[in-house]
DNA sequence: GTAGGGCTAAGG
DNA sequence: CCTTAGCCCTAC
């Protein structure tokens, strides 16, 4: 849409509901209103003609087609948007649908909890009905539960629709999923809209400060303020990876998630660079994370609607808690006391403490004496056959371990990835890795690697480069050795094979 | 970064 | 007790 420098442009250029005039003193106001009013040429070559103005209230950029230097945005109405203005309103969508996301994580936490505290005291004293408890799934559509009906109570009506649609897409966040997000924007836009404090203002008046280069000073303080919440949030990260091996289960996804987040905040305070309100919000989300992590441990692992992943996951976890717990007497760094409810609020029963007492004591010793063997040459057989775990080792662990295994086959490729990097980095100097099987797909994988590579590698296979061509399909945990290893067992199988024949 | 060899958990 | 498979350490 073109436009003249006509009336009608000039009475949009000094509308009294200017954002801007409501951040600057009448006397700025007016001057710039004098100088916007003056300007009837293009911004870029200084000319006049036939100008694209843009849309934005209170923009006053007027430029030649020829002098964009990019294809002109119009919206669905064909109203011309100047490059800023035109990515300003799209960080404006981008908050938008950020905050029916926190909004939809709220509810879901506020639904959580409630479930934990109504449900979950019973199911855990009765392993078999906890199948049968309603379902506590974090997935949308299923219709058939009695718990969402309630939470509908909870939380008042209007909202739910879109509340619980986009708890789904929250699981799965990413580019497309905030893509998806838009179809319901409208439902919670108007509340979130609410909560936020006239962004277009905010906007304006940065763009007005900066002069010619539209807020460049702000643009470095939010860069600063956004880095100093990436280290608090970071911190915050670091704190929760101390808790022990579950968290590193789960902080891949939670890196994922709160990466994307950052991301995100940072488009928007680079251009906006006031978000400091968000902060708050940034930490209710990592609280929510925290609260997945604890649900996922124990409150929702044998309620869920058969989700395996919940329940494998729990069942590693329910061993790396025991690890945690041994660990916490000896560890010269105490953990935070966030895992203190994680012990305590399910799994811990007076009970299940004393039947783990003595295998504590045990494992205590072995990781305690763990030290000098790594000193000391290696061991002999004699001491092998000596390790305590061997002789203390319980039925019902092995049964746990066989099952694990026969999971695992299938479902391992499923789990949230966590990185070897955060392992080592988290883990305690002498504590083992958690074995972890290989599934078929890694091993066709590998295979399909050392095929691709061994042609081309003259003497060493490349096994970095293997793994990161399989990278989608390995284990985050692997390591170039772990698929060195895997290749020497499965060429030693192989030729044993052979010689059986 | 990789190879080789030893250690160890886990299962039979 | 043996075997298997994954993990770890050390040398290169």
């Amino acid at each position: 849409m073109i436009f003249s420098q006509d009336d009608d442009y000039m009475q949009r250029l000094v509308p009294e509901t200017c954002d801007v005039a409501h951040n600057l003193n009448d006397e700025t106001v007016d001057n710039m209103d004098i100088d916007w009013i003056k300007e009837d040429t293009c911004i870029r070559c200084n000319r006049g003609g036939d100008l694209l103005v843009c849309s934005e209230i209170g923009c006053p950029v007027a430029l030649h087609y020829k002098c964009m230097c990019c294809n002109p945005k119009f919206d669905d109405l064909g109203h011309f948007y100047c490059p800023y203005c035109s990515y300003k309103r799209a960080i404006l969508e981008t908050r938008h649908l950020r905050k029916n996301a926190m909004l939809a994580k709220q509810a879901l936490v506020n639904f959580i909890d409630k479930n934990v505290v109504a449900g979950n005291g019973k199911n855990q004293k009765d392993g078999e009905s906890q199948s049968k408890e309603p379902d506590l799934s974090l997935h949308v559509g299923n219709t058939s539960r009695p718990d969402h009906e309630a939470w509908q109570r909870d939380d008042g009506g209007g909202q739910n629709e879109s509340v619980q649609d986009e708890e789904g897409q929250q699981n799965e966040r990413g580019d497309a999923g905030l893509a998806s997000n838009r179809q319901h924007k409208i439902v919670v836009d108007d509340e979130a809209c609410a909560n936020t404090s006239t962004p277009g203002a905010s906007d304006n008046v940065h763009f007005r400060e900066g002069g010619i280069t539209p807020g460049k000073e702000l643009l470095q303080d939010s860069i600063i303020k956004d880095k100093s919440k990436e280290a608090t949030i970071s911190e915050a990260r670091c704190e929760f990876a101390e808790d022990g091996e579950k968290i590193q289960a789960e902080d891949s996804q939670l890196i994922e998630n709160s990466e994307h987040e950052r991301i995100l905040e940072e488009e928007d305070s680079q251009h906006e660079g006031i978000f400091e309100e968000e902060e708050g919000q940034e930490e209710v989300l990592n609280a929510c994370h925290v609260n997945e992590e604890v649900l996922a441990d124990g409150t929702l692992h044998a309620s869920n609607e058969g989700s395996q992943d919940y329940l494998e996951l729990s069942e590693e976890n329910q061993g790396k808690t025991e690890d945690e717990e041994q660990m916490q007497p000896e560890a010269p760094i105490a953990p935070s006391n966030a895992n203190v409810p994680l012990e305590t609020s399910d799994t811990d029963t007076e009970t299940l403490s004393a039947r783990h007492k003595n295998r504590r004591f045990k494992r205590r010793a072995r990781k305690k004496a763990r030290p000098q063997n790594v000193n000391s040459p290696r061991k002999s057989s004699s001491q092998k056959s000596n390790s305590p775990e061997k002789n203390f080792r319980k039925p019902n662990e092995k049964a746990a371990t066989s099952k694990n295994k026969k999971i695992s086959a299938s479902k391992k490729a499923k789990q949230p990835r966590e990185s070897p990097k955060q392992f080592t980095k988290t883990t305690l100097p002498n504590a083992r890795r958690k074995r972890l099987f290989w599934t078929l797909e890694e091993e066709d994988m590998l295979k399909e690697g050392v095929h691709r590579f061994s042609a081309s590698a003259k003497k060493n296979l490349p096994w970095r480069r293997i793994l990161d061509f399989g990278r989608h399909v390995f284990h985050a945990t692997r390591t170039p050795i772990d698929l060195k290893d895997k290749w020497k067992n499965m060429m030693a199988k192989d030729s044993s094979t052979i010689m059986r024949r």
